[in-house]
DNA sequence: ATATTATAGACTCTTAATATCTATAATTCA
DNA sequence: TGAATTATAGATATTAAGAGTCTATAATAT
């Protein structure tokens, strides 16, 4: 059981268009630069990003993805979710009852980690993570303190 | 991202062993029946049990499967790790240091997952689960009180 | 008009999970 | 001892999902 590398991108570049702010659109090329990541896959997880209502995009030149004005409310669960879907980690088809036990504890562990995913908001982070993204590329070495 | 199916028929062969207590070993063949689920897949799984020092098994004719003395403090996580490993749910090859927060968002939200998962004991199922493996086979309609 | 940028769909590639098959080892029992 | 029973292990096959590419189309600015 893993998040998929699609969330990891979609964590980092909310991460990152917070850290930048949304004066000025960025586009997709800049980005899967910034991440080392093919742009065309990378778009498709910026377009569920704007479905999901958190990011805005603009075509044409001068376009990008920016942030919504909404954005400092965003919480890491909200991409998360955006991303993987909100199916539920334990999913079995049957349904025995009030008596099943099995169900009952996953989802409340479930529960338990959304909850603190959703207490992450873009806006705290944002204030917290400005020195992280510097550089050009994101190396292993730039943030080591 | 899901619980590996793997996980699922661990799970709910724990809890059925834990009801029918440890004192006859049981055969893959009516675990397998009990499941629907194919005996040689199911028995891979309860090797790994078996390694993970959970269940006990014997070989020969009245063989098969029981819990082993601690069986009552074995927790819902201890299973999962034993069938899924102890991996993180999310793992960046890079390292930002202290700065990176998505890694220890993501990490603390795991950790309280595991935190209550680890809370549940075997012992304490069984007593609250008698009555969910009463038939044959596991079947959606048995259990809806 | 042309260049730029996002969107969408079809498609391929890779990997992990799921499942099966067969052979072997251990044990019981007659 | 020998046959039946049961777990273990390895090889292999199948399926499903994730990851990534390619190309065509739509929207926008200059
Ligand atoms: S015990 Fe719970 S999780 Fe298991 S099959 Fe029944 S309803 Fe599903
Ligand atoms: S910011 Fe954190 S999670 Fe992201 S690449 Fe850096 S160390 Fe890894």
């Amino acid at each position: 059981m893993k998040y998929s590398k699609a969330t990891d991108y979609a964590l980092h570049t909310m991460l990152f268009l917070s850290v930048v702010g949304p004066d000025k659109p960025l586009g997709v090329q800049l980005l899967a630069d910034k991440f080392q990541v093919s742009p065309t896959y990378l778009s498709k997880i910026l377009t569920k990003l704007v479905k999901a209502g958190m990011v805005e995009s603009a075509s044409g030149a001068n376009g990008g993805y920016r942030l919504k004005r909404n954005w400092e409310s965003v919480s890491f669960l909200d991409i998360i979710h955006a991303i993987e879907g909100t199916a539920s980690l334990f999913d079995c088809s049957l349904d025995h009852g009030p008596e099943c036990q099995v169900q009952q504890i996953v989802l409340e562990a479930e529960a338990k980690m959304e909850t603190h995913l959703r207490s992450q908001t873009l806006g705290e982070l944002a204030k917290r993570s400005s020195l992280l993204f510097k550089g050009g590329q994101m190396s292993s070495d730039e943030g080591t303190v």
